[in-house]
DNA sequence: CAATTTTTGATTTACGTACCTCAGAAATTC
DNA sequence: GAATTTCTGAGGTACGTAAATCAAAAATTG
């Protein structure tokens, strides 16, 4: 049987109580006295039965998370991991809602989190563009005691405490990587299509695809990055009039949104056979796979995201730091042959 | 506040006993009864809180896990990941063993799965060869109410409950995919190495590696799958010796263990750029990615997989059934772009 | 040494569920 | 309608921890 405070209090000679307050750092006990029951923690081994602690604490974690509203068929996948997380609430504890804004309006995402009442949030999930005052609004936030993780994207500058998404720079690489081998060798240019320079995780990408292709693969020259906002038409008017312009171009590697787009794009382009690699799975991609449109999706898992953005800030409002290594959200590649 | 059992009894006009009886399905309430506590359970929106319960029931899981002793490393990964696991055995509550038996031998699996006492362990995972002795052990285990989950490779014929791990077809396809499109449709021939044919896994990801050839990359030939027994030097040795025999071969595809092997071959072969792609991320195949030895290296996670195992376990010996879709293990692709 | 403050002990209630007992009510059978 | 069986109610204890109260003991101060 594992020991329990009534064995540590056994143990180190004291009282229940005296136990009570060792263990949750209540004032009013001797550090002599602290000193007996840690070593009595440690003889025994003990450790708190966190759900006998919940049960009679019953503490809840009420969480915000902030994301962008729209077509953006990874950010409705994201919404909808949120929304499991909210089913999921009664076991976790959790009290989870969900604010939308419109993409790119860093003002709006300022108004809300101004908005936020200190006293009935703990904690703040968002996916934020890189904006001086953004950055500025979540530092107000953690000073009033809010704990704030940036999802997807990151702001770098900021005081978050934690960023739960991909290694973009990484990923930019992973991508250089799967065009250089798939293309073999072969000289040619690569377009680089992106959503918006004023994204950190689209930044980063560009930035490691670069590095990679000038390193590894100097075959290849980058074409772009043209920008899109993440538009869906804007990719599709984008890449075809790039295409039609430059016959030299022979693969694509598009690290925003808007993939339905692309896919229009390449299917005015059939006699054409480019290397695509894109991100993220969704029903558009997907098919795109299976078509042999595209040769590789990059993609984040957003329900690990969200899982651990919930428990990195449920963490933190306990108190504790959050172990950067188990919460590391891998880059996962997909081929159609893959594909789940 | 969420609805508690007292706020059941007193929506449904009973007693708090005749709602436990209800929710616990014991015996003894009149079928009008039971519905008129089932219809306060629904309009209420009533869920049970399982910290409580489990904390009222201190249910504990004896499981026990089977796999090889010796020195490959990707059954050390494994076995530190059941170790880890232990080390959370009082949170989850959970009593793990670990049994280890010679690499090969189905009659020492079968001798540690007649010995285990069905009323002393609630469930078991192993990782076996697929021979017929070892199902009908799997078996008999099974008949005595032990459930019974396979890890790694599975044993399709088996009365086993749930197969933790990644889909090797897929595996193998994906494989053939990468080493298709590295090699840019320039005709060679491709080595396939394996372990043993008496592996499900390693047969799985041979048939998916061929289909995938003969169907999308008629231009590369397959030579092999040479067996190994996952013996690094047994690699060595075969990878060699194809080489040398064979100037032809420009690929090569290693489905199984002794990866070390295969890296003093390639070594010893460094005037030939061969594309390579091999299966587990370890110590050795991340040298060997970061060196530009191999191209990618196919992964599953065992960590995803020994909890999965334990998860499944659990649930089964609480009556419930696995929801398959959550314990999907995904196939992880790494280039050295992407390595962690 | 008395007065004060700080530290400790003893005890209780609560969290939500599981599981037990025993008495009494209701339904069923003869 | 009596005897039996089947249901139901009321109440309790337990799980391991949190949190509170109040009294008593110990340490510190003047």
């Amino acid at each position: 049987m594992r020991p329990t405070v009534h064995d540590i209090a056994a143990e180190a000679g004291v009282s229940l109580a005296t136990v009570d307050r060792v263990l949750n750092a209540r004032p009013g006990v001797r550090q002599k006295t602290v000193a007996k029951v840690e070593a009595a923690v440690e003889r025994l081994g003990y450790v708190r039965d966190v759900t006998a602690a919940n049960l009679a604490k019953k503490r809840i974690y009420p969480l915000v998370f902030i994301l962008p509203e729209g077509p953006n068929s990874f950010m409705r996948g994201l919404e909808a991991e949120i929304r499991a997380a909210m089913q999921r609430s009664p076991a976790e504890r959790t009290s989870i809602r969900i604010e939308t804004v419109p993409p790119f309006d860093a003002k709006a995402i300022v108004n809300i989190l101004d908005s936020l009442d200190p006293a009935e949030v703990t904690g703040v999930a968002l996916v934020a563009t890189d904006t001086p005052d953004v950055t500025a609004a979540v530092g107000r936030l953690v000073e009033n005691g809010v704990h704030v993780a940036t999802l997807v994207s990151d702001l770098p500058g900021s005081q978050r405490i934690h960023y739960c998404g991909i290694d973009n720079l990484a990923a930019g690489r992973t991508a250089g990587g799967l065009i250089g081998r798939f293309r073999g060798g072969r000289a040619g240019k690569v377009l680089v299509v992106a959503g918006s320079m004023k994204l950190s995780d689209h930044m980063d990408r560009a930035s490691g695809f670069a590095e990679v292709l000038a390193a590894e693969f100097p075959e290849l020259e980058i074409v772009g990055p043209v920008e899109t906002n993440d538009d869906a038409d804007a990719v599709r008017q984008a890449v075809t009039a790039a295409l039609e312009a430059d016959a030299g171009i022979t693969a694509i590697y598009s690290l925003g949104a808007g993939t339905r787009g692309l896919i229009e794009a390449l299917a005015g382009q059939a006699s054409r056979k480019l290397t695509v690699v894109a991100h993220e799975v969704t029903e558009h991609s997907r098919q795109a796979l299976a078509d042999g449109l595209f040769d590789a999706v990059i993609n984040q898992d957003c329900g690990h995201e969200v899982r651990s953005a919930i428990r990195v800030l449920k963490a933190r409002s306990d108190g504790l730091m959050p172990i950067s290594a188990q919460e590391r959200i891998r880059i996962d590649i997909f081929l159609r042959d893959n594909l789940p």
